[in-house]
DNA sequence: ACAATAGTGTCTCTTAGACAATATCGA
DNA sequence: TCGATATTGTCTAAGAGACACTATTGT
């Protein structure tokens, strides 16, 4: 009765050198088997609750990771984009640190930077550069590239997180005025970075209650008319 | 193989009355027949290039409506949300002038105020509110509000349209410093709102390169803090 | 002339960015 | 002490909002 090919993709990006990079896969099946892919697979109406559930499993299946932020990015669908028929994938994107993928210890998974990602099966390069849009757009004005960092970090190491997404250098008096003002860190109290040849500098980790959702400001991070 | 259920959804909205009003449709097939719902149905493989297609199809057929703009909304999915069983729908919202809907003469669509809704059959509550979100959110930033304008209209229009919508008054001076500054009207030469007891207005238009796309600024048009 | 709203000039206040001064570590 | 980077203070410039003034219509 119902000849639709239903889907979830799921696009893992972290930070790795000071760029940003996707989680790719190689295909165990046809079509394009062998080739690397976006984390995916069908929805389990038996099983999932719903897509964001599915989005979970197929993440955590794949790759073997549980990251605290996942967000339904779009829906990409039609006749050309699967040569098995009419599709209709749901994608969503992830945010995790770096460490996570390496601990979760699953060697297929390969990072690849955005900007290198070139052909990808179905319409996949084309969900990626949605997604990173996504990404660079959200990041300047919420708090989501924290999602990148691991428990505690350094306001100048944030700072460079945000650098490395938006692609360009942010005042360093703007950006702190704008944690503050976003008031989602918190200094870890007395914990500071050492070991460096200069002044240690403050640890900081993310508040609590934005564990799992975003701080929002209405003012972009960097203005540049 | 495929028991999920695929349907697409459309939040059409308008201006009436200076209050944002969605468009209702009462159901003539179970479940809920007879209640008022979003317009929507099954994609239908065959004859739906993709989803936006499918969407735009079920708004010309159910409301006569060929609208401008079409965006994505957002998937909704998951076991409940249908009696029928594990549904995902595909939303799509669209702005329209209200005379655009009049014009079309299918006298079953029924308005109704976006803070009025209320309870609507599966989860098209969830829908339009997501909708009305997106739409005040995408207003403060964009040219979005000027699709439910006519061809033509005077600034003081349009801004009454921005703060229907945004919900509080914006300053005259930078309202009209911001439309300059995002460039999407262009006045009309020699065309001016005329029959009011005071000086008319001159008449303004949506530039042609942005009928279809949105004009974007990084800056919101009122920001409260 | 008067009421009413359109359109513009300008002042002030807020905020972003530049610059620089101070602080604190390891070598 | 020196080199390096963290952190903070302050000045300047750009943009937003307040206010008021001028313009143009119908009555």
């Amino acid at each position: 009765m119902n000849d639709i090919i239903c889907t979830v993709d799921v696009v893992l990006m972290t930070l790795k050198d000071s760029r940003l990079h996707v989680a790719l896969l190689k295909r165990d099946h046809a079509p394009f088997a062998g080739l690397p892919a976006l984390p995916g697979g069908y929805i389990r109406a038996a099983e999932d609750g719903d897509t964001q559930a599915a989005a979970a499993r197929m993440l955590r299946e794949k790759t073997g990771i549980d990251s605290p932020y996942l967000e339904q990015l779009a829906t990409f669908s039609g006749r050309e984009r699967d040569p098995r028929g009419w599709s209709l994938s749901v994608a969503y994107y992830a945010l995790v640190p770096h460490e996570l993928i390496e601990r979760a210890g699953h060697p297929e998974v390969t990072l690849l930077p955005v900007d290198k990602v070139g052909e990808l099966p179905f319409d996949h390069a084309h969900i990626v550069a949605a997604a990173v849009q996504r990404v660079r757009n959200k990041s300047s004005y919420s708090s989501l590239p924290v999602y990148l960092c691991g428990d505690s970090f350094t306001l100048p190491q944030l700072q460079a997180v945000y650098e490395a997404i938006l692609g360009e250098p942010i005042n360093k008096v703007s950006f702190r005025r704008k944690m503050e003002e976003l008031d989602m860190v918190e200094p870890v109290a007395g914990a500071m970075e050492t070991g460096k040849a200069h002044r240690p500098a403050q640890l900081y980790r993310l508040r609590e209650c934005y564990s799992r959702n975003l701080s929002l400001t209405d003012r972009a991070l960097n203005a540049k008319g």
